[in-house]
DNA sequence: GTCTATAGAACGATAGAC
DNA sequence: GTCTATCGTTCTATAGAC
């Protein structure tokens, strides 16, 4: 087997440029000049920059919710905090595994994140529903149960805030840094997990509105 | 004076596209079609596609920023939720002043702000911290006086947390009702700043992680 | 499985008539 | 201020040699 894979240096390639650009803003051409691939390459393999987009997602979202299903298995009679945790910590522990982008902003793999979260094309709707729906459900059965001051629908919105939360803090880190003039940087994987945590179950935590 | 003014025309359309597609996959000709003006008519009105994306982002910030600093002037010895309130309530009541969108999601200006927030090609980077710079860091100084608990660290992060806590909110509030299989949506502006204001008040009142 | 070459379409932008 | 026409570029995707 080759000591470099043509496929797995265009997942790379994508997946840095991707997290940079944006989807629809990097075009195949910048990608597989990147990857020093040929610029036929990526049909061959992926077939088209769609499917590509998805294989990009797909190497990163399986273990890490594959993690989360482990570990929210794992706990009985948890706290909220422990379900927080579960949910979190692996999608931002996966982040330290993976180098700086080269624009010196945070890494790909945090940033990607946060384009998935928000650039969501048409045909990655199915793709999103598939990849987190029945794991969205589970997490928030879970919250529900464990706090009890708040129903289904302000569990589902405080889910919600939450990836939002998450997902801009792993897109964006960099204009945290550059809004507050350098007053606050978001560099410490571990501390950013502490720190998030505490937000999302002081969220969670709060009375419940629908109620 | 016209009755339809073609500028306005413009940014109207540019508005509902860029919301529902993004900046980078809306063209041009889609744009000038769907608001029945001239492909040329973009250029010779603002100068450039860049120009136009500026503007059309211009038109909603500065109203909703201006109404930021009002209510944060006008509240003397405030509470935490003052202050929350007078940083979200502006951006999620102007929501209700714009219709929906062609594809039957949220509405327009709801989801522009979540793009806004995530997709940042470099060239509106010096436009976000000349939109939000200062008011960033007014509504931290605040936060930090009045949430004794935390530190500047911890202030700076948390109001990050939150941004994107209503971007995401604003700007996928549909995935929320599909992923959730109907179980919730969030088409209630006003209960929708209900439910924001008391999860992030709750993240804001959390002991401080980095002290 | 990797390449060159190119098809075929869409892009942003502009020149110049009216 | 609005139009047509078009320049020059870039795009995704594919056909076909090796």
């Amino acid at each position: 087997m080759p000591t470099t894979d043509t496929k797995e240096t265009i997942l790379d390639a994508a997946e840095t440029l991707f997290a940079e650009q944006g989807f629809a803003a990097t075009s195949l051409r910048q990608l597989t000049q990147r990857a020093e691939v040929n610029l036929a390459a990526v049909n061959y393999h992926f077939g088209s920059k769609d499917e590509l987009v998805k294989a990009v997602l797909l190497r990163r979202i399986e273990p890490i919710n594959a993690e989360r299903r482990r570990r929210l298995d794992a706990l009985s009679s948890p706290s909220l905090e422990d379900i927080v945790r579960a949910f979190l910590e692996p999608a931002l522990r996966a982040i330290d595994q993976c180098g700086p982008t080269s624009d010196g902003r945070s890494n790909g793999l945090a940033r990607i994140f946060g384009r998935v979260t928000v650039e969501q094309p048409s045909f990655l709707r199915a793709f999103f529903t598939e990849q987190f729906g029945e794991l969205a459900h589970r997490f928030v059965t879970a919250l529900q149960a464990t706090a009890t001051n708040i129903d289904a629908q302000d569990a589902w919105l405080r889910m919600h805030f939450t990836v939002g939360a998450m997902a801009h803090t792993l897109q964006s880190a960099h204009m945290l840094t550059e809004i507050s003039g350098g007053a606050c940087g978001a560099n410490d994987a571990e501390a950013l997990v502490e720190q998030l945590v505490a937000y999302a179950v002081g969220g969670f935590d709060a009375k419940g509105v629908s109620q």
